[in-house]
DNA sequence: TTGTAAGCGTTATCAT
DNA sequence: ATGATAACGCTTACAA
């Protein structure tokens, strides 16, 4: 725990604080003599006012600084410009995610409200009735790892209110939703682990109703078929997404009888806890073993060997999925079918790459 | 760029959109035959009710899922229950931080509406109108690295909004602020480069506007005159706070005359850009250099060697911001000037250490 | 062209 | 113990 301090500090700038109460509509009216519905019309350039009224009003209102009341519009619109996001946490691939929606977002005159559930169901919910209460004019979501039922997601239904998932999807349910094809990223991770002639392939995969993490075994376990490689129970192993079970896992995989020559981590973090286990056990990467991460975080560049990964576009996913949101907003279409897939691609780094490519 | 297929999926779950318009106090007072008032003061358990009225106001109430609507009292009582947080981009230390925010914010009954400067003056201009606009109750900020003029602090101020700043302060302002003891961090990564018998010690600075960089820098300087070790200005590089500047300013550094013996970047991306730069150099750590960074980010344990850094403590930053704010918020004692400082402390791994610890 | 009044959902102040 | 009314800041019929 830091030690922490505290004291005065001797500054120099001083703030003078002149309260400058919020001007409203109605002050205005009051110092031009006309009525608060005169000074709307006049500040929305409606058509039937006098243009020295408007002139007159349209001044002062720059002059006192002027600024509709939000709190007011939404109460009496029923929109309040603000958009719920509720993710897991926020971890390198949601961050960026959701710096791309961010940018969306702004740009179309939105706010974000993000919310993280902390992988927590019970966060989750709660943070669905929070933002709810607020009056968010839609939900952008993704939810955590513990999520199994999905009644706060029909509540905002229910309320007609706009709501896209994304990333980490719920599947078989009515809901406009965008997120990466994990099977295919699966399947490139481990065609490319078999390219390179790794015979035995692990797989360390996520909690068991962890749809990423089933979708990217799926792929797995499609290639490896496809490849009339059989599938051996004692290489797939699901552990919590995180480095730490990931290295102890890994430990196990590599002390088994027969242990595998290559992995294929779900995700970057937990390659890099195999990565640990490989090199504690003194084996060499890619000669004695191969592995895959998922994500492509920078960090699959920067440790030695590099590692190969599955790039997600976590900045594109998150602006098609603001996209994907306004414009459900702004329509009236039924979107609830739409569904966005966005390929992955692999980037061959050296930890899994035995075969010069042919340039 | 990612390869989008849109498509419509085969749905099993539909959810049956009964549309329940928001149930208000005056759906409740008309079925009950009795006044809003009587409604209002039931719910809320005011002593001057029948308790009779009470228990069924509240039944009802349960009954038709009564949520009291947040934007009406908003209005009323010019309060959100909303906290404003302005951060330059959501890289691992703010990432950390805003966790440590949204937490003890949120156990106060807080919600935070994050938005990002993306290191932009202007969109920190923007993003403040905006939060101003959404009245927030307060605001925690860190500014962008572009900001040297703090108009839109003062505009908060003179609205008498509460307001702390964080981590990226403001010196010579009157305001609430809590952050690192970045020159301390200077000294403790400086003083251990020289106990380890690292004689030209270099040091990779960000912009030379940003505080934490020259505090940090300061703490470098400091030191070194403490031990009568001269300043050589050639030592001291100003480069973007980002990973490729800091590999070129590390290239330029190691082909100078006389190179320096060791490295101290204030940040943990700058020092792995400094890393590969020494690598492709040929050099070895801590052998022919040394290297220390600053956030004690996982990577620096990760990569090979691993990297010594000094730990800022982000969670603890970013909760001790919340409480400070909250602690302002609920008080009318004035607290301009209060400053919280937290300790740094370094971490040594590999990349700097010459001498085996005396345990 | 402008003003009056009702309403958005809630609470606080007076009455009754 | 309960009700009527005004108010928060704004928009919008409807009148004038």
């Amino acid at each position: 725990m830091p030690v922490i301090s505290r004291n005065f500090s001797k500054t120099t700038i001083i703030f003078i604080p002149k309260m400058e109460k919020q001007t409203t509509i109605k002050d205005i009216a009051q110092a031009l003599h006309v009525s608060t519905s005169t000074v709307s019309r006049a500040l929305r350039d409606a058509a039937d006012v006098k243009a020295e009224t408007k002139k007159a009003v349209k001044a002062l209102a720059e002059e006192l600084d002027y600024q509709p009341n939000k709190l007011a519009l939404s109460l009496l619109n029923k929109r309040t410009n603000t958009i719920g996001v509720i993710i897991p946490n926020l971890d390198y691939v949601l961050a960026t995610m959701v710096k791309g929606i961010d940018e969306v977002a702004l740009e179309a005159g939105y706010t974000v409200m993000v919310c993280q559930s902390d992988e927590s169901f019970g966060r989750e919910i709660v943070n669905t009735k929070r933002l709810l209460d607020s009056f968010v004019d839609g939900f952008i979501v993704s939810v955590s790892s513990e999520t199994k039922v999905y009644e706060h997601i029909k509540k905002i239904q229910n309320r007609k209110i706009p709501l896209v998932l994304f990333d980490r999807i719920i599947k078989n349910v009515n809901v406009p939703k965008i997120h990466l094809d994990n099977i295919e990223g699966g399947r490139q991770a481990t065609q490319h682990l078999i390219d390179q002639g790794f015979k035995k392939i692990a797989i360390l995969a996520g909690p068991e109703n962890m749809n990423i993490s089933n979708d990217r075994k799926e792929g797995y376990i499609q290639t490896l078929k496809e490849n009339k490689i059989r599938i051996d129970k004692s290489l797939i192993i699901h552990c919590d997404f995180n480095q730490d079970f990931a290295k102890e896992a890994t430990k196990e995989l590599l002390s088994q009888k027969n242990p595998p020559d290559a992995i294929f981590t779900i995700s970057d973090r937990m390659a890099i806890g195999a990565m640990l286990a490989i090199k504690e056990k003194g084996l060499r990467m890619p000669r004695d073993i191969g592995l895959v991460g998922f994500n492509n975080e920078p960090i699959t560049s920067l440790v030695s060997p590099s590692i190969s990964s599955v790039e997600m576009f976590a900045f594109d996913i998150g602006k098609a999925t603001a996209k994907l949101f306004l414009e459900m907003l702004h329509s009236d279409a039924d979107m609830s079918n739409e569904e966005i897939v966005i390929k992955p691609k692999l980037f061959v780094r050296e930890s899994s790459k035995r075969i010069a490519s042919k340039k």
